[in-house]
DNA sequence: AACTATTTATAAGA
DNA sequence: TTCTTATAAATAGTT
């Protein structure tokens, strides 16, 4: 809907991204209002963006109903294999598994970090520098975006103020990192 | 959409309900889909019908991942606003720290593993590189060490059997692996 | 289910 | 981000 069709894939521009999907975003959300207005339905909308932020919508009744009876609805069908194991101790239980994957979790990015490493074999020393490997080329490949996108804003932002001033030389804007930042709007 | 305007309220004809409800349903889920696609967003949508009827979509990762991560989100989010414990004790609040610091932990090891890279800032980036610098050389000082033990234990082997030596039972070099010296024949 | 007149949503541009 | 506008899509009412 708008000047021109569009294909069903990932949109590559990451701008067009972003407000592509601010924009669908907003729609998605007040139509899902709307059939829960209109139809008497119950709905329950979650999204989360690219960068980790939540949007979600709830029809009058709040979202942890919503999802409760999900997850009653979902037990049903799944035929109620488990019983009632887990009823007044759960509680250590939850907190005995939550502390081993924290423990799990913790361990893995010591090693990432460098640490810890007598205790590992050498053929996960070997997987863990090829991991190292891999990230570190996204981890550039972003980063140099990053610069791109910052020094083409720096520039266009300086052309007009360098019209009627000394021209220092063709490339005014080395490349130099985050050092030198004008006024950065946050 | 059609010919002629709706006012968000209940629609009182039951047939008409069921209809408009099927159309919209279908529409919903469709935009729920495309800007999951679009936009790289990871969506959860739940359509309970007034007859109890369940529809829903969720993008690439299942339901149960999306939730999971919802209750995270919110967990996390209610920590940092309310620090209330709850009416069961003060197993909630430990649980829900424990999830706090599980999904700052996750987050971090994608971010290491080289994903979700576009949430971060352009200084963030060139820590996060340096980091990885700094674990590599760890990680491959590490590596070469374990590499010369595993030759030295080889070499040694080798010239065990050359010399004829058939090593049963105990390990005549107790544990010395790194220092230890075969005499070189030339 | 189809059809179609209209309303909405939204892609692109400013 | 916000607004504007041309167009694509969705859909209300009809058949």
């Amino acid at each position: 809907m708008g000047r021109g069709r569009v294909q069903l894939k990932r949109i590559e521009n990451k701008i067009n991204r972003q407000v592509t999907f601010s924009k669908r975003r907003s729609g998605l959300l007040k139509k899902a209002r709307e059939i829960s207005i209109l139809c008497d339905a119950e709905v329950g909308l979650i999204i989360f963006s690219t960068k980790g932020k939540l949007f979600d919508y709830a029809s009058d009744s709040c979202m942890e109903r919503i999802l409760e009876r999900y997850e009653r609805y979902s037990d049903a069908q799944r035929q109620l294999i488990a019983p009632d194991l887990q009823s007044q101790g759960s509680w250590n239980l939850e907190i005995a598994k939550l502390k081993a994957r924290l423990e799990v979790l913790q361990r893995n990015q010591r090693h990432f970090m460098g640490e810890e490493l007598d205790s590992l074999s050498l053929k996960e020393l070997q997987t863990l520098e090829h991991q190292h490997d891999t990230a570190l080329k996204h981890i550039r490949s972003r980063k140099d975006k990053a610069l791109q996108e910052q020094n083409n804003l720096l520039a266009k932002k300086g052309v007009d103020e360098w019209r009627g001033h000394r021209l220092i030389g063709p490339n005014p804007f080395p490349n130099s990192p985050a050092q030198s930042k004008p006024d950065n709007p946050g």
